[in-house]
DNA sequence: GGCTTCTCCGACCTACGCGGTAGGATTAGG
DNA sequence: CCTAATCCTACCGCGTAGGTCGGAGAAGCC
């Protein structure tokens, strides 16, 4: 499997936060949206939830307020939000194979380079394949937004894997 | 990390018969390889390649021969050898979450579902962006051919890097 | 001021699977 | 029969994913 659960709650969490964030005129639309109403929207433990917060603050794409009626706001437009940059906060670099390291910590979309180079004369072949892996993630990523994922999730749940198919064909 | 290191031991593996299998006229070209000449040429542990081995067979990728001067051959031409299908092989379905199940056991390219549908009204948004991320990766895998990692396995090693991104550019 | 309701923070725990080993049984050439 | 190879299955250590617990600050509300 590709991803932990931290990106799937997340992402959920996103999700939810940028269901509020709706057009409510000044940025941070209505108040914050304190975690204990997003684990139980989502179902999800809240303990964990709050050390998953903290990533997505410290890649400053959430804000919080602290106190009573308290909570979590976007800091950016849900349009605005591409889940490289969300993937990346959650799961750190994302490389197919532990022998992928990023030239200097870089981002997702960092170049990469393969760390047993010096096998026997010939560099190892699989460097080609995984990079193109990677890069086959990270485009999918890069291209999907926050907004997207808001209005996929209200659509009516019925024919929703339908969808889900044509979209991600579409995208290909 | 997407892989584990029986894909990257696979692959190597395979890369190494994909170098024998040059065009020795007959099928098969000359007589198999053991894994004790792959261990020692790629510096791996041969015991765990045997299990990583027994997987290739299983798929119908490799043909064993037993006995003294036994050893694999692969059962096709390296050209006619995807990777999507030697990743399935190797890791099992490729699957972004643990929550995608396939339909039926399905391979690889097979559509995939999630199974904590009925969260609460809305369905999970995360299944629109895990469905584009493994498009993203099957495409990748389906698009690489043995013959071209035995290639480029077989290119000076000075520029690889340089040519791995520009050949993974090239598939965007 | 004292609640209560939040975010914050770090220590702690547990099950599981990856990566690897050990030891043998079986088959085939010399 | 000995040796070289594939086969097969059980075992094992260790890192980490996934989650819990308890408590310390911050800020609104009575």
């Amino acid at each position: 499997m590709i991803f932990t659960t931290k990106a799937e709650y997340g992402v959920r969490l996103l999700v939810e936060l940028g269901r509020q964030h709706d057009g409510a005129g000044a940025p941070g639309g209505r108040g914050p949206t304190s975690l204990k109403a997003i684990a139980e929207a989502e179902e999800l433990p809240l303990a964990y939830l709050e050390r998953i917060v903290a990533l997505l603050k410290k890649a400053g794409l959430v804000e919080a307020t602290r106190g009573a009626h308290g909570g979590y706001r976007l800091t950016r437009q849900p349009a605005e939000i591409h889940m490289d940059e969300v993937v990346l906060a959650l799961e750190g670099v994302v490389a197919p194979m532990t022998c992928f390291v990023a030239e200097d910590g870089a981002p997702v979309s960092g170049r990469v380079v393969c760390n047993h180079e010096a096998d026997s004369g010939h560099g190892c072949a699989t460097k080609l394949l995984w990079t193109r892996v990677q890069g086959g993630v990270v485009k999918a990523l890069a291209q999907t937004t926050l907004a997207e994922l808001v209005a996929f999730s209200n659509r009516p749940q019925q024919h929703q894997t339908a969808t889900a198919v044509r979209d991600a064909a579409a995208v290909a």
